[in-house]
DNA sequence: GTAAATTTCAAACAAATGTTTAAAATCATC
DNA sequence: GATGATTTTAAACATTTGTTTGAAATTTAC
């Protein structure tokens, strides 16, 4: 029809998929699997609709993909820096403050690390949380399932006194505190009058590594 | 067609809306906004799609009828408690677990209350947070802004040494960890390997007071 | 340079969804 | 019991969405 014909754009083109990655990334953290829809994913990456289903074959699978390429690396960096700490300690059972380190500076230096992007992750992995989605629950026992079971461990070790169910109530609520506040930032902001946000994604973390701490050690003894 | 013509029931005719909101109550809790259709919530409330709208208008003021009914009581009870507590305490400050039993207490209260659909009202509170549609996010600010700044308040009373800055950010994991506790009630059940559960609402209760009381303490002192 | 493989595109399809309409059924009031 | 208001129902409408199709454009390999 017009006389322009796209032209084709190799430095484009090559990246098409990761651009669709990242578009979907996006619309996942601030609208979730329901209000992500292809179409706007395929506008965003300045591509056609169905070149996104070329490249993943269905919204699900393109979701996954997206959360695969963005959760695995800092599952893997948790319990890289879990298994350091246990060789810092040499043996001896580690603090709770340095388990549930492992478990949260990762998501920090991650946020840390893409300034323009900064809450996205976040939104990220909260929300895959709370995604009614039976693909999500499949998906965290696939991702989470043995991390859980390693930190678990850890934390039985660092407390052989403790009943096995406080470590889990009181883990249930570390986590819980973890995400919250990392994907509902918007609450923080809003009552604190905008005197609070989370752009200091250190402080952030070091505040929250207190609160989870001291919060469960005190769950322990109850 | 059927020679079978629907019958006229008046006893059900007569709470068609209850029906209806109860029915929306459950979808939302369970799949959230989008994935709440009036179709689904029509056919469960066994009347009829356009029932629905006659009722309500829209999709979106049913849903928010609905939050409006079961949120509502709740903060009336949250301000109660307060109340009552100030009384108690002849003027003086209030403790931190004081604070935060007000908060907590009476979300307790309710599940318990309704036995069948424990589950329900969790799910219904803590996914109105990371619902990112725009009109829940006024709700949140119509019923929920003046609730914590309340709350706010006598945080800073009790604790008027403390930084404004640290308050906001310990109650923000606070309130995180009681919406994340009661909403995502399936991780614990699966890391604890079905061990633990949230049937009994006074012992989560308890023990999330404990956490977030400790928690919250220990964020101002740092 | 050419042929095969890969990638992009516009168009259409089928299913689902919020909303509206107008008629039928039921209820309330006298 | 008749009349008017209220409630329920079936059907249709317009839009959106995931998916598919087949051709055009582009890249890759020889």
């Amino acid at each position: 029809m017009s006389p322009i014909k796209t032209k084709h754009n190799p430095t484009r083109s090559k990246n098409t998929r990761n651009r669709l990655i990242r578009s979907a990334e996006h619309l996942f953290a601030n609208r979730g699997f329901g209000g992500l829809t292809i179409r706007e994913v395929a506008r965003r990456s300045e591509t056609n609709l169905a070149s996104a289903h070329y490249h993943f074959g269905s919204k699900e699978a393109m979701v996954l993909e997206m959360l695969s390429s963005r959760i695995k690396p800092i599952n893997e960096k948790r319990l890289h820096y879990l298994q350091n700490a246990r060789e810092d300690s040499g043996g001896k059972p580690l603090k709770t403050i340095e388990i549930f380190k492992a478990l949260i500076v990762p998501i920090g230096e991650e946020l840390s690390k893409s300034s323009h992007s900064r809450k996205t992750l976040a939104l990220l992995v909260a929300r895959s949380f709370t995604e009614p989605e039976s693909f999500i629950q499949k998906m965290h026992s696939r991702f989470f399932g043995e991390l859980c079971e390693t930190f678990i461990l850890e934390l039985q070790r660092a407390h052989p006194q403790a009943k096995e169910i406080d470590i889990y109530w009181n883990l249930h609520f570390a986590i819980s505190s973890m995400l919250g506040a990392l994907a509902q930032h918007r609450r923080l902001h809003d009552f604190s009058g905008g005197r609070c946000d989370d752009e200091n994604a250190e402080d952030m973390i070091h505040r929250l590594l207190v609160f989870v701490t001291n919060g469960f050690e005190a769950g322990l003894k109850a």
